[in-house]
DNA sequence: GATTTCAAAACGGTATACCGATTTATTTTT
DNA sequence: AAAAATAAATCGGTATACCGTTTTGAAATC
């Protein structure tokens, strides 16, 4: 899910996954200039391409754009954070919901990416395999409105928890731990298979996301 | 509210506009092809702002591609409206909630609305300021990524109710009061400065727009 | 007459070029 | 030295052009 990247055709889409690669990094500082010309000659492509990658990357809440057209890297405030915070509260415990109506396959997918966490070496993957946890039952949940409106989101959470990391040095394995014992108790609840269960667990996990909020005050 | 277009300097802009009034209208019926060149030509402007308009138009819904890159006006099925409708119901009932917070103005906003509302002489008319009380109560959330969410589907919801519409030519009076009558509850469950009962009215407000389900499903 | 083959037309992806507007650097003025 | 005026560089918006691919329609084959 969503980890393998296929290998873009266009230059549109290649450009637009080396930006978010170096913005999700953190080589692109919030804040900084993305001018089309500068990054068309960096990236070996023409202008027409990179527009469009930045298009796709405003979409995506990677890239803000100027009154006057000029694209930046992004900048986020904790009010951001909470925004978010609120509306992963209103569709992830519906979409644990109805993902239910698929709980044999979804279960089976939890439960890989669980144990590829187990594996995971570095905070970066942990933290892609835990959105792709939250993906995966999205997805399930078959309202393929309701995964567009979150993955419209997604980028925008790596980018948190990707500055987050690197700002606190935490260390891989007791993050990989914690979301572990967080997702295993999620899978569990859909063991139970009552759909009722499985939404007010994944409020109760969202809801402990939201303690990260405190962090992000003291570096502001 | 949303209903003042501005006019739109850039050509991609104006593009993206006339486009979006053909597709709204009806004048481009579902799975029309929208070919670069010919929009172009026929708008008068050059393939690079009406390719953007088309990506514009994807974002919002209207268009589809194919996999070989071609854009199409958009073609929606009952399944669709289902999920437009539970994404509704999990958004506005806590925009309700969240908007009581700026509860002055916003009651102000919204019994303007009904009032144009009350003087409005087309159906078309009635849809737009329909939309437009609930952006203003999701603009009112204050959460401004709800209001992303939502804008993202307005205008496929405008087209759902402008081909439901055209369709079963209803009489614009009939939908008309119906409108302002349930709009008119909502402001008043504002009015009681009740977090919970401003979410519990557009639940329910949300909960019988469902019902025009079966009258799509017999025009399928 | 239906199916396959193939050539012409149309299409989308992208490079390049041009232009007015914005930004930045320099010079002039106080 | 600070501020204002001006010149140079950069930028974004968009038209045009080129190319490989897809689509379409006609010709050939069965």
């Amino acid at each position: 899910m969503a980890t393998t990247s296929v290998i873009s055709s266009s230059r549109t889409d290649s450009a637009s996954e080396k930006l978010r690669r170096e913005i999700l990094d953190g080589l692109a500082a919030p804040g900084d200039l993305l001018a089309e010309s500068a990054v068309a000659r960096r990236l070996g492509v023409s202008r027409v391409p990179v527009r469009e990658a930045l298009f796709d990357l405003e979409r995506d809440g990677l890239v803000e754009f100027s009154e006057t057209g000029r694209a930046y890297v992004k900048r986020l405030t904790p009010a951001d954070f909470e925004e978010l915070f609120v509306v992963r509260l209103a569709l992830e415990p519906l979409a644990s919901r109805l993902a239910t109506h698929q709980l044999r396959s979804t279960t089976e997918a939890l439960e890989r990416n669980i144990a590829a966490t187990q594996r995971a070496k570095t905070v970066q993957q942990v933290t892609r395999l835990d959105l792709d946890f939250h993906e995966i039952i999205l997805n399930a949940s078959g309202n393929t409105r309701l995964l567009k409106l979150w993955s419209s989101m997604r980028a925008e959470l790596e980018l948190w928890l990707g500055r987050l990391h690197r700002q606190h040095q935490f260390q891989t394995s007791e993050t990989q731990r914690e979301t572990i014992a967080a997702h295993t108790a999620i899978v569990q609840g859909f063991h139970t298979q009552s759909p009722a269960e499985c939404e007010r667990l994944m409020r109760q996990h969202i809801l402990g996301w939201r303690e990260w909020l405190p962090v992000l005050a003291e570096n502001e």
